[in-house]
DNA sequence: TTGAAAGCGCTAACAC
DNA sequence: GTGTTAGCGCTTTCAA
């Protein structure tokens, strides 16, 4: 491995006066600087981030934790975040945690011992005091996704605003001449759920629909357990005209339970659903939508990161916290009548 | 942060027996190991791996490379390297490359400075020397999913017997009373769908089906394409009683169309597919398909780097190249007959 | 405008 | 069984 050493004899100069072309942030005659370059150049030389780590406290790397992968929205958002990094040279280690706080905590540790340079964090549950603590100890840090009252003002978040995004797609069904609403409703430990079903009853409630409690389905363990809340709920007398799914997935469960029984979408009953997951324009039929703008969730929460670093850098302290909601969009497609 | 001095001011030793302690590679007496421990303790010590890399030229570190995480077969892989990776200690970075041989050549030359440890690499073309070289350049390295006959005995690789698993699968078609099997196939550039394609063509051989031309569609850009090929095909005289798509997402574009034309599926025609994503199981019908090991491929990958990694640790040099093919599982749901 | 020297935190000879 | 020393490759004072 060739360093700077080598480039500093092949072109008759102290490896200080390398290190300075590299930076440009101090004068290097232009004679000088020709024959660095040309040394460079010819050696294939790329500086050791280990040590320009080591000398430096940072490594250009940031975290994107998350609960998993394999679910669906989040593919699109760390696609986001990769593409930002990249564009200003930073690269990106994927934590998986389950939403395990023992194990957050261990990569927690595991990557301040990497002089990691911040955090993205899209696990964040309401006690996750090992993330909130990130902050105060001075490294920068994004919410994504998931926050609570008691960070905004403290934490930089990236999210969508789930009460208005709710709230006007249950006013669209109502609008299309549904009546009776069923709610499927994800963990009520997240916030974000909590939001949605604060947006759903408002709509309702704004529009004279009366709340009713029977028609919620709440998710007991895992997506699957909508199948047969939804087989009991079309079998009751609260036959709903309509279900709002919180997630794609949940409306996925739930058309399959629909189509096991015979009954027609959108004609006996519609969905709408929540997310607009590759996929959901795949299914049948064609699911309508609330889309997240789940790429660019990552490509802003990257750039407030890294904005974030280099504020710290040369202030010494991190930035006030930004709140930044992004827009949804309500897609049509053809499961609601 | 408190570094490896502070410990051993602590205990009351020198920074060499806390590194000693640390390794376990050396003998130190059982009262200094407790009290280097307690320090350790006291301390919430945790080493530095930047030094430690810039010392040792290992960084605990591995690469996943892969054309976009988007795709639905890459999360579950990723997970399986991340999981297995996580329990041998090592940390690791995602790079998205879209198959741009720039991209990929501008990472591995980042990634290098940056002393990763190894690489594992699913985006491999016919012609990516640059993935190649890393091998001659003594980076451990795996291949997975995909790799090329010039590979075998050459670079480690970990994938699935293609040819055997679209045999296998034809040969049940036919089994099951198919007689007119179309090919929905991918890329022909990578050798993957070629096998696929070859396996395709000896199950009908073998029993005595012709094999037709007409009946293959071929991928022009994007799986979308499929769309109209499906179309078109069952407009044709050529309309087949089944469909043999060689992955799940070409079966989910192809179901797409056959609902449009009002084609029962299984009744009028059967679709097969290759992959089991997650998500195949969840559409209408739910799909019949080869299931691949995703999630054991990661981790399959990830361990045989590790032990490259460890070998070349100790001898020098990197250890004889390994093929390994894992298992396919035929499941069959309601989209065949 | 440039170079020499020190040091980031760690490990591996080499001594004792 | 333990400590001293040197050095991994880089950046940053401080001098010249």
């Amino acid at each position: 491995m060739t360093n700077i050493k080598v480039v500093a004899e092949l072109a008759g100069v102290s490896a200080t006066t390398v290190s300075r072309v590299l930076s440009g942030k101090s004068y290097v005659s232009d004679d000088t600087r020709m024959r660095v370059m040309d040394a460079i150049q010819k050696t294939g030389y790329s500086p050791n981030v280990m040590a320009k780590g080591l000398k430096m406290g940072r490594t250009n790397t940031i975290v994107l934790m998350l609960p998993d992968i394999q679910n669906l929205i989040f593919p699109m958002i760390t696609r986001g975040v990769e593409d930002a990094a990249r564009q200003k040279n930073y690269t990106v280690i994927l934590c998986n945690t389950d939403e395990n706080s023992g194990v957050e905590k261990d990569y927690i540790s595991t990557m301040k011992s990497r002089l990691v340079d911040g955090f993205i964090v899209g696990s964040m549950l309401p006690n996750s005091i090992h993330i909130r603590n990130l902050r105060t100890e001075g490294f920068p840090l994004v919410l994504i996704n998931r926050f609570y009252a008691k960070d905004e003002g403290k934490i930089d978040i990236v999210a969508i605003d789930n009460f208005k995004a709710a709230y006007n797609a249950v006013r669209y069904l109502i609008g299309s001449g549904h009546k009776k609403i069923a709610l499927a409703l994800g963990r009520e430990n997240l916030y974000l759920y909590n939001e949605r079903h604060r947006g759903y009853r408002a709509a309702l409630e704004d529009h004279n629909i009366p709340y009713n409690e029977n028609l919620v389905m709440r998710e007991a363990t895992g997506s699957s357990s909508f199948y047969s809340m939804t087989q009991a709920l079309m079998n009751s007398e609260n036959r709903p005209d309509a279900i709002f799914a919180t997630s794609d997935p949940k409306a996925f469960v739930i058309l399959h339970a629909l189509h096991e029984m015979g009954i027609r979408i959108p004609k006996d009953v519609s969905v709408l659903s929540f997310d607009n997951v590759t996929l959901s324009g795949m299914v049948e039929p064609p699911l309508s939508t609330v889309a997240q703008p789940f790429y660019d969730i990552g490509v802003r929460a990257t750039n407030n990161l890294i904005h974030q670093i280099q504020y710290k850098d040369e202030k010494g302290v991190l930035p006030q916290p930004l709140k930044e909601l992004l827009e949804t969009d309500l897609i049509i497609r053809a499961s609601t009548r």
